[in-house]
DNA sequence: TCTGAAAATGAAAATCATTTTCATTTATGC
DNA sequence: GCATAAATGAAAATGATTTTCATTTTCAGA
């Protein structure tokens, strides 16, 4: 397996903590930095595995990569502005977890997400 | 622009009211329907844009439709053999809720899908 | 210091969903 | 019937992501 290329994430940090993996590799070379494009995709995906980022989706599939804190939890999106506000709850993943058992499942994963237009737009 | 062809809504339902593209495409396949690829995704497309069918995305990225104005319900997934299950909660919903409300969301949907590995697999 | 195995790297090719192009067919109004 | 617009689908293009594979780097132990 590899490791992170320490440069991805601090790429990744200067960009606002959020960017897709396209635009991290473009910041990189823009700034001079030597890396293939490879090598930032196992970086992040690295990073994604370390629990150190999360994954989201835009709308049209791309994958963008954001700074997190360490704990699983959810977002609250705002469909207007794009606005993200990050969730924690136990519940959820209480639920998740019993509907899986229930039904004889392993290696579970949830995705959960709540959207809506925030009180600004 | 193009309207939707219909044994492409009358398939998605047949498919539970939830299915990606390429699996429509399959599905219709395997029925002996005599329907191009391109069409499939500009029936799609038709139908969101015509608020029939809601579009969310996997995990990798993969566009999934879903017929909307059923029962609001969520998944659990195979994700080795596609196989699914239907799961209401009206704890989920509850929880997007009230989430939202307390930070002044309107118009607030949300979605939520558990991945595992089944049984069988 | 040398040495070899393991890890990291990246260019190029492969993959795969989705979109676009474009030529052909079908439907519809006149 | 005739013309024109809409629908269709095969094939090519696109674009993100992954895989392959040969090369380079790292680093622990001799």
């Amino acid at each position: 397996m590899s490791r992170s290329n320490p440069r991805v994430l601090s790429t990744l940090e200067r960009a606002g903590g959020f960017a897709s993996a396209q635009e991290v590799y473009q910041l990189m070379q823009r700034e001079g930095e030597q890396i293939g494009l490879t090598t930032v995709y196992r970086s992040l995906q690295s990073l994604v595995n370390n629990k150190i980022v999360d994954v989201l989706r835009r709308d049209d599939g791309e994958a963008i990569y954001r700074l997190c804190g360490e704990t699983h939890h959810h977002h609250l999106v705002c469909k207007n502005c794009g606005d993200t506000i990050e969730i924690e709850s136990g519940a959820v993943e209480k639920w998740a977890k019993s509907i899986a058992a229930e039904h004889g499942f392993k290696e579970v994963g949830h995705t959960a997400e709540i959207f809506g237009l925030c009180s600004k737009c």
